[in-house]
DNA sequence: GACGAGACTGCCAACGTTTGCAGCAAGAGT
DNA sequence: ACTCTTGCTGCAAACGTTGGCAGTCTCGTC
């Protein structure tokens, strides 16, 4: 069905070998010939086949990628970063969604391990000995998490953490709750040791609620925990969270930026519909994406050299919005 | 690197035909032998390449799915759908995102097109002669859109938008607002001429304004014009539209299921974030993903037997909640 | 005019898998 | 004892591409 070297070839009276070399490596044949077959290859629409290249190539051309949940808004933005930067480089993105099922993780990895020349995952929650194992067999870069022998880019939250308290004791706030994410997962690991890095120094007092999965519904239940706790004040692991606060709270007829303050986590687009908007911590997404990208194709070109893997850190800001506000017993 | 057929077969002391035939064709190679050459090429960690079972047979066992927006909460659940079932039946989906770019559609779609056994194209502005002559190519099914010569899943959105009317005027509403999708967008004149059947059926008087990007910032460019129109009453061409506007009408002091009722379509997660929370016409998702992925599988089955391309057309259903409400003139 | 260099090009093997065909042994039937 | 069948296995070709090697041709040089 599809067209060939060979057909090319015969078309042009030439061998396939010249046709291949003409279409990959144009300076080892001459100008001429070049042209023509090229001509023809248009022609004729000849597109080399992924098999046959990879066959001999033992590449794919193919990375893949394996997120906890394509529907939290957190990650499109990353998917359509690594999908551009894999785009230019020619590169295609085979893509896993793991449900949040911890269990799928790994399996999902190893399958699309033997379809892919590199992975990218931003699954937090998988055993790290495994996830080492894993990325001894082929290349991977972890996104949200460190791990050992991996590249990873990691997100730097102690800027917005602090940030984030300060404003709130800028606000008269004295006590914030945190509403933790999985138990098991790196990143909300790195949040809650953020968070209370900077209320240690800054003297807020800290409670934590949870954990709760990220998604609005388990938000929904924090919110009702949260109500019964004494805190005025609330940083979410994650935006999903925090909305589903914020929209059962004012559901319950309460008014989130002024009897309540909450902070999400991630900035995601979402944070703008909400009435009021929602303070968030700005991960850059986009910058996570083709970070992660450029590091796997390092990966790919060392081949195999030993490389130290890179742990790119990126920074974190708090991003105020109106879900913010005054404590309630401060002074005005 | 890769273990090999090769290798297990000199492990066992066999050929690699009559490994291949133990692992793919059980039947036809002695139980003994079959059980040995299982369990060897399970202890090595034997995988099967898939470059080079494609070149033999031609296929795949990819999909190729085309999709505006993955950031359009519409979409993760059709993905995820067609993800699931595509892992059912042993498939993987490779996805590519348009970033609502039409010129790419067709691009991209050829692109993939390489690499896999059929495509799932949820893409609704590409020239549909273009598209006719892409089915030719290869098994094709579109979401959203019917394409002559290809399959197809389509949203019937009389129903619902039927149910829409009708609870819009059982509020006291006598005129409606369409805001509406992109001009060229299939599913935009399947909404459009819906709404403009149902409101005539029940004497509604119907406005246009538009077109507007299926994204929440052009929403809120809806709102402004909304409110210097005279309706108190909108339906948007899908959610995000609809909670641009109740985002901004919000921030402008008005209050939405008071003094202006907002109905979006696609029921997508997000319509039970915000508050008031969206009254939205429900669009299967799941059913949706699941159908395209059958309808393809089934062409590929089918092979070169001239299938009549089929159309499956999915109910929808009017979900109300809090963003619709008595018309601010209508007698209480 | 012979020779070597250089520029192109063709031949062929290899990648890992599947599959039609042939070969082989053992058992059944005569 | 002979053939025929049956069940199983190996051989070899094929899929489309790449790349090492060798061959051909032309041209410049001595």
């Amino acid at each position: 069905m599809a067209v060939t070297l060979a057909e090319v070839a015969a078309a042009c009276n030439v061998s396939t070998s010249t046709v291949s070399r003409a279409l990959t490596d144009p300076d080892k044949v001459n100008a001429e010939t070049r042209t023509r077959i090229e001509r023809v290859a248009r022609q004729l629409g000849y597109a080399p086949s992924r098999a046959g290249r990879s066959l001999v190539s033992g590449r794919t051309d193919t990375i893949g990628l394996v997120v906890p949940d394509i529907a939290n808004p957190f990650f499109p933005p990353i998917i359509k970063s690594v999908q551009a930067r894999a785009r230019d480089k020619r590169y295609s993105v085979l893509i896993a969604d793991t449900d949040e099922h911890v269990a799928d993780e790994l399996e999902l990895a190893r399958g699309l391990s033997r379809q892919v020349d590199g992975l990218i995952l931003a699954s937090p929650r998988t055993d790290p000995a495994e996830l080492t194992r894993l990325a001894k067999q082929l290349p991977v870069v972890f996104v949200n998490r460190e791990v050992e022998g991996a590249g990873s880019v990691v997100i730097d939250e102690s800027e917005g953490m602090s940030e984030a308290v300060e404003h709130l004791m800028s606000l008269g706030h004295t006590r914030v709750c945190y509403l933790a994410g999985p138990r098991r997962s790196w990143s909300n690991q790195q949040r809650r040791d953020a968070l209370a890095a900077a209320c240690a120094e800054h003297g807020l007092e800290l409670r934590e609620l949870g954990p709760f999965e990220p998604q609005i519904q388990a938000g929904m239940r924090a919110a009702d925990l949260l109500q019964s706790a004494e805190s005025a004040a609330a940083i979410a692991y994650d935006d999903l969270i925090a909305l589903g606060v914020m929209s059962r709270l004012t559901e319950r007829g309460m008014q989130v930026g002024r009897e309540i303050s909450v902070i999400g986590i991630d900035d995601s687009p979402l944070s703008t519909v909400t009435h009021p908007m929602l303070t968030s911590i700005h991960v850059p997404a986009a910058e996570l994406g083709s970070a992660a990208v450029d590091l796997l194709l390092d990966q790919l070109r060392e081949g195999e050299d030993f490389t130290t893997p890179t742990t790119v850190r990126l920074e974190t800001r708090l991003v105020i919005r109106g879900s913010t506000g005054v404590a309630p017993t401060a002074p005005r």
